[in-house]
DNA sequence: GATGAATGAGGGTTCATTCAT
DNA sequence: CATGAATGAACCCTCATTCAT
């Protein structure tokens, strides 16, 4: 039988710390640009003192990092929620769902463009993040091959998931229209893609 | 005949300027990261003093959006070059023409990601770049037109040039990966998704 | 007979840990500049936690005074011990020693040159290392007296220690030349003061 | 005959500034620590922006770096000056003179600890303040010679500008001692390590 | 008595922007 | 008009010290 000791308290207190940090961070970057937020920010937002963000990450970058996983990881469960539901036309399915998802947290996709570079990230952090984006990959993928696809379905995957981003960088809150008429535009281009994937992914092409 | 008034002359000169810094700041952004180039790089690469970048630009960001409305310029120009040379399958090698400038010029995507959020613009900036934009849309939806699709041509349009944007958030700089071996896979995932639309159009789809 | 009190016991322990913290610190201070090793290396290096360390020292500062001390101690031990051994020379002798022990320990006169300042230390802590201070001056007086000099001992002995220490402050580890040349350069030096002091103290001088 | 070009003028306006620069430091010096100085302590106490002083030294450090060569300078022309006045024993002379100014400019010999230290100057910096200190070293030599010395002048100069500075170290501020009693002992020691460099000095020594 | 998480004032430094010359 | 020195708010981060457990 697992007995809890007291170290795992103390790490279970710590996660639900970092969970505090990360999650103030979240809310405050739905409010504004994700790179105009300050530790100070973060800390008045959680109810800390700057001081203590640096307890639990050894810099900004490395939060930022957390967010990013944290929101990585939110969004293969709600997929895999959602998948769960359904049946039929699923490549379409999460593509809607993925979208719905950037739309309500535009600072997901802007801090894929701040990490990507080259040199943003150590090797440390490197080996951190990729195992989970390889999920979303992998995630993608199975629903690639449900539909009985016979070609590179990782390459399928993959192309997926950067149209799918890139409908974001490109129209993400496109300015001069209203919020709601540019998720129903992302929408309409994410089933757009989808659609095309889908076709392709019947054949045996490739 | 048109003639040339003294207003004009200042005009142009002006232009020249503001060309010279323009120009100024791509250089830089091509050695280091956009947003980490300052105005007295800028002004200090071209020459001139901080205080008259400031007669022509209200704010650095007005700056860098002339920088980005210029650079759209000059992916029209060059894939419309590259278009008269060729026959055949102009999806696949407008896309690859298109990732290949980007692989060259990675801020361009970095300003996308940076301007594209609610609130970064004012209208009139908006109304600046709006029509530039439009032109490239335009340029994919006559290769779409060209290979005879029947179907919304303009949405089309559209959903590739996210798409192929979303290539580079995604991939553009992977860390881990040699830059060489990055610009080949953004290539191969620009052609992969270039002949889903190639394919596509040429269906009566949608 | 001397009995052992509990007291005696709890004291004894209270030295001993002391003793652990002053050692971390030294062998700390042996690493990097003593201004920038923190209250969380020591703590770390001696396997306690911050707040252990408030238990036995007010302030961080009250913590280096008594490595100050110690250092002290550690000095007069050595130079008693290599006096026993060597004959002749005896000035001269001290003088390589101390110095040879200012190169081993360069936070010794980076902490003397530290709490020098007025306003540094309380009445209670000059109180503290005045007796050992007099004790390092007072080995340096019999050396002095040993050779038979006639004049104000005390001085010359104060001379000496002033001279020798400057020595450190000046060339410790004076920058651009290797470390082995500074330390034979910084010995040059002490024999060369040493000698005067000993030829001095030949004399009736004074 | 000398023209003044404008260049002339902004580089003397700029010399101006870092003056003042430099003596709003050395005042502030005089009234606390050399370490605990801010640079907004300077900026303010100079009349001048944080911002600012950065337009004149690259870091706090290259500013403190300065005032030591102002400082040296200083002592360079006090001595001249008062050498010119005096005959007969001037390596004694000399001392008294030095030591009194490290008295009145407490800072001094702790810049020099501070600088000493081995990694804290670049190369750049040690040859900026090598060719100072050698004036000095060089001042105090021309003394040893002109008492007619036939040993290593250059070794006994730097011999003794070490004991001097050592006098500062280990009692430039006595804690219990009243300002004036320190004054007077520090000038008594430097009185009695000249009187024997003095001698040693008018014999064919070493 | 020991712990170590939390504090928060304060550190050096940056940089878009302004404005007197 | 151009200049570039000056501004100063804001940034990230550190660390001696405290105190609830």
């Amino acid at each position: 039988m697992a007995e809890i000791t007291f170290g795992d308290l103390k790490e279970r207190e710590r996660e639900a710390r970092k969970e505090l940090i990360v999650n103030t961070a979240k809310k405050l970057f739905s409010e504004k640009s994700f790179k105009s937020v300050t530790v100070r920010d973060i800390a008045k937002g959680a109810g800390i003192s700057t001081g203590t963000i640096y307890r639990y990450y050894e810099s900004l970058d490395e939060l930022f990092l957390d967010v990013f996983f944290s929101d990585t990881n939110e969004i293969i469960r709600i997929i895999e929620g959602e998948l769960k539901k359904g049946g039929g036309c699923t490549i379409r399915k999460f593509s809607e769902v993925y979208i719905g998802y950037l739309n309500e947290n535009t600072s997901y996709y802007q801090m894929m463009s701040y990490f990507m570079p080259r040199g943003m990230l150590t090797d440390e952090e490197i080996e951190k993040i990729n195992p989970i984006m390889q999920e979303v990959i992998d995630l993608i993928e199975r629903l690639i091959k449900a539909v009985g696809h016979k070609g590179d379905t990782q390459l399928m995957a993959r192309a997926l998931f950067s149209a799918l981003n890139g409908i974001m960088t490109s129209y993400a809150q496109y300015p001069g229209s209203s919020l709601g008429e540019i998720q129903k535009y992302t929408l309409v281009l994410a089933g757009y893609i989808a659609d095309f994937f889908e076709m392709g992914a019947r054949k045996e092409y490739y």
